[in-house]
DNA sequence: TCTGGGGTCCTAGGACCC
DNA sequence: TCTGGGGTCCTAGGACCC
């Protein structure tokens, strides 16, 4: 039996949480960006935005010219999170198999629950009118149904903002034609160029294409191609309780003018460090993999080197100075960079006191977990090392914590 | 005017061990 | 004498997603 697959993907996420809460927002086109003030990038825009052509990563400056009436909103994460924990605790009553694919994104495998509510359209309506109880009439969401989750996404894609659309499995090889390869989630601008070049524009090419062509010219991966132009798309919904855990925690950042000279750059990164620190510390993990790099100049390439090191950690100065290491490695060592970020992988959790760490860590975890609980109490200000204190120059963003697994339900 | 920040997965080669 | 093959770990790079 073909498999009934929900997708649901919020209307202009960041945008109709503003303006539900905001009621001076409705109406008109705004968008939130991360820095409104400066040369920063669109995350989200509103309907009345989109309209205008306003579209997410576009630079401010670009979205201004669409739309001169464009009013920029600093984006407030703990809001769209405390949304998010709320539709999501809605929908898990209809089925448990539930992927939570990004923080406004959601694949539901229906096959068994959806009868139970008329069928999956009836699910649909009842799914919208309960979150338009919950959440308010200006938060929105599109639903996708088909009989596999790539189809799902594309057909809500094709029925925003704040639709229900349906593909049932005997009509999908009737549209293989009309559907471009862009289209697919997972078929991005490079893979789209090399097929476009050989003659593959639509779903039906592809599906008319060799398996052992496609496999040879993309691995693994021309094993999706090929199932993908024939309408399939075995992959399964992967339940939130069951998804794999966090695989890396990371923060990066791009330096505003002031801050490019490399030496300044490092004391952001000190900072970066203690940030990733105490998110590993808030998730539970230790880490062995260190990964520092940095950009020359807002076009220019990225540098980066890894180390993994001979034991686990998660504290901000001990990341920090594998970055430094790894620096002392790297062949380039410019006056001045754009953006430097860090992450930590090779991730385990956490096993008790003394697991791990090395006993002369052990004052270091003491004060790393007082400092835990007063910035838990007081907030994440409340104590900052003093290079830290340069993020007083450098505002927050929003938008980072699209695909993170820090929301539980 | 010149672009954010968070992730995931896959491949491939070299080092090292048995 | 000096050769085999499998497995794991590490690093780098490319592609994708929101």
């Amino acid at each position: 039996m073909a498999r009934i697959i929900m997708h649901l993907d919020m209307d202009s996420y960041f945008a109709s949480v503003e303006q539900q809460a905001n009621p001076t927002l409705r109406g008109i086109p705004i968008a939130v960006t991360g820095r409104p003030h400066e040369s920063s990038i669109i995350v989200a825009a509103s309907r009345e935005a989109k309209r205008c052509g306003v579209k997410s990563a576009m630079p401010n400056w670009e979205a201004l010219k669409l739309c001169p009436s464009l009013k920029l909103v600093s984006g407030k994460a703990e809001r769209y999170i405390a949304t998010t924990k709320r539709f999501l605790s809605i929908l898990k009553r209809y089925t448990p198999l539930l992927e939570v694919f990004s923080i406004d994104e959601v694949f539901m495998d229906i096959t068994q629950e959806s009868r139970r509510y008329g069928g999956p359209l009836g699910m649909a309506r009842l799914i919208k009118d309960e979150f338009r109880e919950a959440l308010g009439e200006y938060i929105t969401a599109t639903v996708g149904i088909a009989p596999n989750k790539a189809f799902a996404k594309l057909i809500a894609n094709r029925n925003k903002p704040n639709g229900i659309g349906q593909l049932r499995d005997e009509e999908i090889s009737s549209l293989l034609a009309e559907i471009l390869i862009g289209d697919i989630c997972g078929i991005g601008r490079r893979i789209e160029g090399r097929l476009n070049r050989v003659g593959i524009h639509t779903l039906a090419d592809l599906g008319h294409t060799s398996e052992r062509y496609l496999k040879q010219e993309f691995g693994v991966y021309g094993l999706f191609l090929k199932e993908i132009g024939q309408g399939r798309d075995p992959t399964p919904v992967i339940p939130y309780t069951t998804a794999a855990p966090v695989k890396s925690v990371g923060h990066s950042k791009s330096l505003p003018p002031q801050l490019r000279a490399f030496n300044l750059a490092l004391l952001v990164l000190r900072g970066l460090c203690d940030k990733v620190g105490r998110r590993m510390r808030k998730l539970g993990y230790v880490g062995r993999t260190v990964y520092f790099h940095f950009r020359l100049g807002s076009m220019g390439p990225h540098h980066g080197k890894q180390i993994t090191l001979p034991f686990s950690t998660d504290d901000g100065e001990t990341i920090y100075n594998a970055c430094l290491a790894i620096y002392r490695k790297i062949p380039v060592h410019p006056d001045s960079v754009s953006q430097v970020g860090v992450s930590v992988s090779n991730l385990t959790e956490k096993r008790g006191r003394s697991g791990y760490l090395l006993t002369k860590d052990q004052q270091r975890e003491r004060l790393n977990s007082a400092v835990d609980r007063i910035r838990d109490r007081f907030g994440e200000r409340a104590i900052v090392t003093g290079e830290t204190l340069l993020f007083d120059v450098i505002p927050e963003h929003v938008g980072g914590f699209s695909q993170g697994k820090e929301w539980e339900f």
